[in-house]
DNA sequence: CGACTCCTTGATCGAACTCAACGTCTGTGG
DNA sequence: CCACAGACGTTGAGTTCGATCAAGGAGTCG
């Protein structure tokens, strides 16, 4: 995906790079016509971002539509009072920055929790070969279609307890790390308790009670941000089950 | 934008035609050639839909996308143990239904709230006529890229308590519909007061005493579903002015 | 008119917020 | 290496907003 990993396309194509939403435009997943390639080479650039960076902020110029290569990244939008709410904590295989397709400019603002690197295609490039990357404003379209069918499903669990709306949050961090082929028993947050409280609309206290409560049952284990996963199945009960109740 | 409003395109376009999400493959925004006009005959489709029908269900295939003409509808998810949570109240000019182009079901449900007519296209037909309509893969693409950004503007007002929710939204409505051309100090919700619950997680005696609290300030006259916005003013105060504090 | 659904209002209860204090980890500089 | 600062996490106590339960009112349709 990088410039560099042009020549490289063919020997080794890094996992994340299957499951990533710039495919159609990207090496790893077809092999490039010469055309193509020089295409490409016009519209991909990488671009690293440094722990508290941050890759866009609400109010600038939409210029780039990002895929996250690896690392962890904070979205979050703010009201007129500065108070801050957390969208999404995009990662590995994400994109980024499609909201702002519309108005054109961002309304959110995305800033990295960990070094993170992400593969860019600048939104002027992408107009101008519209009709080339046809194929790519397909993938995006499934992906905002996605993210929208993610959304409903997470309406039905807000109306849930506290504890089980932490519960389904790590629920999707290990299934997500799974997907990515990653040990999905060992999570390793990138972000505060105020982050997830923000995320789940919960104050950060609530956020460590309910961590607590359910380590009290053995589903998990919580050493700060490190959390062991012990019995995920009782912890999916917790998060999904209407009858599971706490203690 | 129905079939028979083919011949009358050149005469009268409907108002609510000039927003349609299908724009680019409607007849009422661009005058078509020949074989464009043929293609539509074979894509658009009209659809009339009475009150309480269902205009598809979650679990069925995603055959059509839709645009609502007239009326209003609810789209509902539904947990494992049948209960609902409302996702949105598409109405005139939005589309629907486009959360299934991942998944290739429908993992929502949505049902007509009042008599309702809607223009469709088929998938099949989308898919088959991608590159022709690539103008309306874009269109689809900003409307999404729209919905999530209101999604996250959402987010901000989710955290603020009844009165305030409730009042942001009245304020969304009344903005749509001006935006539509109507009168946006007389509305006529088309849903209950357990929909507007539903829709902003509140119980329905919630919703009813926030709005008898609004109407106290003299914002709003409320009877039954039709509420008359006296002052719209502060009922944005209400809903948006951190500084602004109920009685 | 009666049956039904929806809306409204009141009273009580509980989950989560707020405020406060203390514990724990990390990084920095002497 | 240790001391310290500062940020973050945890736990407790009191308060509050909204849910729940309950009852009655109002509009609608046969």
């Amino acid at each position: 995906m990088f410039l560099e990993d042009i020549s490289l396309a063919t020997k080794r194509i890094p996992a994340v790079c299957g499951s990533c939403e710039l495919g159609c435009v990207c090496l790893c997943t077809s092999l490039p016509a010469a055309e193509r390639s020089k295409l490409i080479e016009q519209v991909v650039r990488p671009t690293r971002i440094r722990a508290g960076d941050h890759i866009y902020r609400a109010g600038e110029p939409f210029q780039w539509i990002y895929a996250i290569k690896t690392g962890h990244v904070k979205t979050y939008a703010q009201n007129g009072s500065g108070e801050e709410r957390i969208v999404g904590f995009p990662m590995a295989g994400d994109t980024l920055g499609l909201e702002a397709l519309h108005e054109r400019y961002h309304n959110v603002s995305s800033v990295a929790l960990i070094d993170t690197t992400a593969c860019r295609i600048s939104v002027r490039a992408f107009e101008r070969f519209a009709t080339e990357i046809s194929g790519m404003q397909r993938q995006l379209l499934l992906t905002l279609s996605r993210d929208i069918a993610r959304h409903h499903q997470w309406l039905i669990t807000e109306n849930q307890r506290a504890e089980r709306r932490v519960a389904a949050f790590l629920i999707r961090i290990a299934d997500k790390q799974k997907a990515r082929g990653e040990d999905p028993e060992k999570i390793l947050l990138p972000m505060s308790r105020a982050d997830i409280g923000s995320y789940l609309n919960l104050a950060h206290e609530t956020v460590t009670r309910a961590l607590s409560c359910i380590a009290k049952t053995g589903s998990i284990r919580t050493k700060r941000r490190k959390i062991d996963i012990d019995d995920i199945e009782q912890l999916r009960e917790q998060a999904f089950d209407p009858d599971y109740h706490f203690g």
